[in-house]
DNA sequence: ACCACAATGTGGCATATTGTCGCATCTCCT
DNA sequence: AGGAGATGCGACAATATGCCACATTGTGGT
């Protein structure tokens, strides 16, 4: 049975994540923050991690690499609230497996560990459309929106936009 | 003097690329596609290479993992017109050392080639705040419009708004 | 239970942005 | 010269947004 290490300061995503890996048949650890993390990989030399990028104190990429100089097997994959390119590229090189933007949701992460690559070299490159605006603007709030744990009140305002706008955004899009 | 090479399907582009590095005293080689860049690689074993992820043809993708195969120690930068963060995990996994999103400036290519890393792991997890709606808003713009080679009407379709909108958006946040 | 405080849902209304049409250039290609 | 496609811009209606007020619903602390 693999041993995975759960790692994410939020202690609902933290407790949610690990009641579906634990349904799933994994045996699971959990931390809040990268000291906690690092004294289980000691102890319990887990094979597979999911890390939180952003927490108090270390960031989830020192995790990361420093994890796996004490377990250099382990797969690592990142989960983040607003995917940058910068730190995606950044826990790749670390010698994390994958990278994926919050909400995740298991079944996404589990993709990510088994694929070696989830991407079609080969595709002729099909032409790469760019999204278009309303679909890079609706996925910005989603982010956002999941970061402040659907507070309405608090991603309005980290969006820059009013309250009541993105009330109507939301229940625009909302096919519910 | 090190030997660099230059993929890029776009003339324009990959001239000014090429401009670029040639007055820096790099001795360069261009290729507009996959077929051209391994030709050049297998001759003259390049051991730096900056390319373009969307080519007609094959992949860069598929670019970085057979020119590693040839050449392992080639440190090879991506360039992409929309960043997207699977394409930026698999080029890294597969060996690039860096991933830009264009508009890149040959200082920004040359910063990428030179740092191991561009990120502050030991970061106090300094407060990642989201950039705002208009924020993404514009940079996403940016993108299509340089994709685009500028071409307003043509990035409008792309943007999935109107080519009056672009341009209003265009002149409202221009500084000019 | 009670209170204070924050978040939410809603309506109204002034203002800003957008979609759409038209039209006059302007460039590039044949 | 003529045609196709891009651009800049004016005008107007349709929407979207910011902003205020108020009622309602949590949530946490005492």
């Amino acid at each position: 049975m693999e041993k995975i290490l759960l790692v994410d300061d939020e202690d609902f995503f933290r407790e949610r994540l690990n009641r579906a890996f634990v349904r799933r048949g994994f045996a699971t650890s959990t931390a809040s923050c990268y000291d906690e993390a690092m004294v289980i990989t000691h102890k319990e030399q887990p094979t597979m991690a999911v890390v939180d990028l952003k927490m108090p104190g270390k960031s989830g990429l020192l995790l990361v690499k420093d994890a796996l100089s004490i377990v250099p097997e382990m797969r690592i994959v990142v989960l983040t609230g607003y995917g940058s390119i910068a730190t995606a590229t950044e826990a790749i090189r670390l010698g994390a497996i994958s990278y994926l933007a919050k909400p995740a949701d298991i079944d996404e992460i589990l993709k990510a560990f088994s694929s070696d690559s989830n991407l079609e070299l080969e595709g002729l490159s099909e032409e790469i459309l760019p999204p278009s605006l309303a679909r890079v603007e609706w996925e910005h709030i989603q982010r956002v929106l999941a970061d402040c744990d659907d507070n309405i009140s608090c991603a309005a305002k980290k969006l820059g936009i009013h309250r009541r706008t993105l009330q109507r955004k939301l229940y625009k899009y909302a096919p519910k």
